[in-house]
DNA sequence: TATGAATGAGATTTCATTCAT
DNA sequence: TATGAATGAAATCTCATTCAT
């Protein structure tokens, strides 16, 4: 009506591919990646799956360029990191920058946590390896104590946990939020003293 | 003949339902759930894939087993926490026996946390998630601030980091133990002492 | 009636793997490789295509198998070859032989001409080709003129072509073979007298 | 604007029909028809499928159009040996013009010999049959003996093999491809002597 | 206590082909 | 003279499961 055309079909131009990555992502975190068949992918499109092979090569490349669109945030924090004194404030810094870039990337870090063995095999396991190698050689001083690394590993593990451990805890989402960031940064801030709080 | 019998495949006598809920564990621990295959078990048990419907009836059923065998300690555990006073000590004895547990099956544990997906749409999914809500009931204390449940919940997630991401931080085995264990226990007591009662 | 049970299905115990070798080298002798499909196969046996897999682990296995058992009579002759002292005698009784085996396994040396193309590809390409290495050695004397050596190889070759060229020649069956036994024995002949017939 | 173009797709224009031809007819050759899938030789040629599209009807269009330009001069051949006396001379000389056509168009034949199952079923099957008839009804005496007739096929025959197995032998391509035609026209000359004309 | 033989469902992937632009 | 996007059909293969023996 009025000359332009009936929206049902229409807006699938030039941006199937995009769909079909927020598809998949949301699939492959809700059910995981080996029960999501193609087949159900392309039906929530309402395309047929050779059209999902136009646009990957494979199921695996599907995958694989999601988690390189949504974890450059993390790529960035690691560059940042490296390049900043390994000072308290510092660490504080990246720990809070980290839980900026899961929240933004939640159903894929969901996916990633709950889906680690398949990961593994995948082309992204390694680079998955790697990025939190790096994280943790930025937060963490290796000249400091066992417990204190402990501490720092645990400051990032928490922050994960935050993300889907604590849906099953009742408060408020983003008061949630503030207090496992808090957690986190007082065991950043506790390894750095060298000493639990006093 | 009138002698004892060739060793080969006589240690399979009788025991071949637990064989199959060792290998099983260890393949779906090393390979995922879904990418282990029953044709793969039977391989390495050296029988057909008939004769593991002899002794479970499902796939599903073989990691039923196996979970149920070996997760009646923290069963046992909760048990035994819900009948304590809501104390400190009582929180770091809980700790300290959840880490005992967690060691004593650590491959169950390592393929839980690494095939969460796939879990939570099997049999074993309700029951796990009961399980960890008791856990958090008995070392949680409901009037506590957001911040210091969290302090628990991150202790309890401490000890799962620490049986898989500790692998690839230096330090002897059971020293890393130690200090993640010492976090843990910090973690719970920061938590008590930041509440009202302190 | 009479007790004995309907043979319909019966008949296909036990020897399942032998009518799939059977019906398979019929179906790729008739269409090619590529153009005969695992469904077509199954469906001329009345069996699903997993039972194909059942029996052999790949499309390429069922194709090897049939090479392998058929080609048995050729790997026997090129071993008698190499222990006979390399007279024109010994020659024609090769042309002889060979022309027996290729009777003998006529569908699947059709096969492997009208397919060479994909045999290259295939598993048995390498095999096909030492083989005829193997036939060309014991045939050729490598002092001989080249236009001898071209006349060893044509007697193979004719025998080739005499197995579905002269499909399309008419006369009688078994005095084609005999002619084109004939033509190859004169070739060899010619060939060892170091020139063409006087 | 204003100069030359650059060369990379310079020399595209306008033939492109050509170009796909020669892609498509090396790639049959070299891997067979149906492992050759249009997107391969698209990709070769760097256009996209839809391009070969507009140039041909379909993937058989594109082996028939390539046939069709490549065995114009056996076409010849035939019609000019119809016209000829039946003596030997003119079989020679058919023996020998064969030998040049089958060198001017050696990848197509190649592949017609490596393919011949595949070719069958295609349009030019017919086509090509028809013309080795055409080729052994000028060459053949029907009246000669049964012998006879197989030493011009494999007079032919031979001629094929050359351009083939004898690739595997030492020796100087052309001296090779002399000792071949010798070869051949001693058969046909053979074939001639026994003749009740003799 | 097991095996041999088979099945039905479904997975990923590839292909020739089409059509609006 | 081409491309970008898509389709329908089909292929190979894998899997959990069953059942007579």
């Amino acid at each position: 009506m009025g000359g332009t055309m009936d929206g049902t079909k229409q807006q699938r131009r030039g941006n199937t591919r995009q769909r079909i990555q927020d598809v998949a992502l949301e699939l492959f975190a809700e059910q995981g990646y080996e029960k999501t068949s193609l087949r159900e992918i392309a039906e929530h499109l309402d395309v047929t799956k050779a059209a999902l092979y136009y646009h990957f090569k494979t199921k695996e490349e599907i995958l694989v360029s999601v988690f390189e669109d949504l974890t450059q945030p993390i790529e960035d924090l690691i560059e940042w990191g490296r390049q900043q004194p390994h000072t308290l404030r510092t660490k504080q810094e990246i720990v809070r920058r980290y839980s900026d870039a899961l929240t933004g990337a939640a159903p894929l870090f969901r996916f990633m946590q709950e889906n680690q063995a398949t990961v593994r095999e995948l082309r992204i396991g390694d680079t998955f390896k790697d990025r939190m190698r790096g994280l943790r050689e930025i937060i963490i001083d290796p000249d400091a104590s066992l417990t204190d690394q402990v501490r720092c590993i645990s400051a990032l593990f928490t922050l994960h946990a935050g993300m889907f451990v604590m849906q099953d805890v009742e408060g408020d989402a983003e008061e949630k939020r503030k207090a496992v960031l808090e957690v986190a940064i007082d065991l950043v801030t506790q390894a750095d003293r060298g000493t639990p709080a006093a």
